[in-house]
DNA sequence: GTCTATATGATGATAGAC
DNA sequence: GTCTATCATCATATAGAC
């Protein structure tokens, strides 16, 4: 395992940043929190699926918990970003209405993608240990915080529906989007189908 | 934990069924993996839980895993009970809206309850063994379908929005519904709003 | 930074008395 | 039907060589 991964690495240009490992790790833990969840996970499993021993891991966390917390913080940062980039980017040449749908794509995709944080942090994020979900709370409101003022602003514009709140309103995109973990068939589904439905259901009638 | 259990129990009333233990232990062990996740509940977490000892649990199953599927097919037979009792009772004297919500509301209560089996349900499914997802697919399939249908009566009869189709409808309201498990209090969120916001989205503009 | 041990405790499951 | 052991395995975390 060990091997393969050097064999990626290009070895004549700039060198490895210092923490590519630890970033390499992460994304591996993510793949394998999302799929058996938190308590099910074993720094060992961790570890082999990274390719390095569970003695070269405790060099880059201290603890399972402190590898969950970047984690979780990571997703956060992760999704704000790329959601706040496909909006700012439609928003540049297009109307609300894409807008909001690149807002609603952005998201589906960052979840369904294969190694996905934030998609880890959903599955498992109920059954950390509460320090671990009071220490990530403020990312986490961070994130709603930025949908709301979304929805309200699109809602004081008119494109939204009026007579649902915008609190609510996310509340139910979360959830909606976020499900859809549990059914997503990429072959036969696709991020934007969905999103095209829910826009229909929040957007007021034309 | 054993005499305050006994304590509880009728003893010059009919005996307890046979299955009252068994039942006990379940109920204990849906609030324990509903919390913590599947791994992190041990046998002996759920039999202290329980008042009883390991022994005696591995007297009513045979596994971990026979306890699990117990518990996950029970929680696909409870709410759809529920939820069709809802249906038929508000249906006997209510108009589609009225059922409509009826339902909604019977899924979310039976959901958010204390000891709810479907709860737990939701919250361990994915990590789950395989061979427990596919045991209980069945049960589930059955369920999605019941709303699928619900869904498809009501639109055919022109209360809800024909824009959408039913399936990908059914996915966003379990999605939106079973989310609640992330963000509901009982003291400040109540199911019946929660249900009534639901509607006003999936239904035909009067 | 990565490795090979290893300490200490918890887990699923079983055997057999009452 | 319930209990008290107990086994073999796996967990997190640490120590110390290279």
């Amino acid at each position: 395992m060990t091997i393969e991964r050097k064999a990626h690495r290009r070895q004549d240009a700039a060198p490895a940043a210092p923490s590519d490992t630890r970033q390499h790790i992460l994304t591996c833990a993510a793949r394998l929190f999302r799929k058996l969840g938190y308590a099910a996970v074993s720094l060992r499993d961790v570890a082999s699926e990274a390719g390095v021993t569970t003695g070269s891991l405790y060099h880059h966390f201290g603890s399972k918990e402190d590898l969950v917390l970047a984690l979780l913080e990571q997703g956060y940062e992760q999704i704000l970003r790329v959601v706040q980039a496909a909006l700012e980017t439609a928003q540049a040449k297009s109307d609300a209405r894409t807008s909001m749908l690149a807002a609603l794509t952005a998201h589906l995709r960052c979840l369904l993608a294969a190694d996905s944080l934030p998609a880890a942090n959903i599955r498992i994020f109920a059954h950390v240990p509460e320090t671990l979900r009071q220490a990530t709370l403020r990312g986490r409101r961070n994130y709603e915080r930025f949908w709301v003022d979304l929805i309200r602003t699109f809602s004081s514009e008119g494109f939204v529906r009026p007579d649902v709140e915008p609190k609510a309103l996310v509340m139910i995109l979360f959830g909606a989007m976020n499900w859809s973990l549990e059914w997503f068939k990429p072959g036969r589904d696709s991020p934007e189908a969905l999103a095209e439905n829910l826009l229909k259901l929040i957007e007021t009638e034309s």
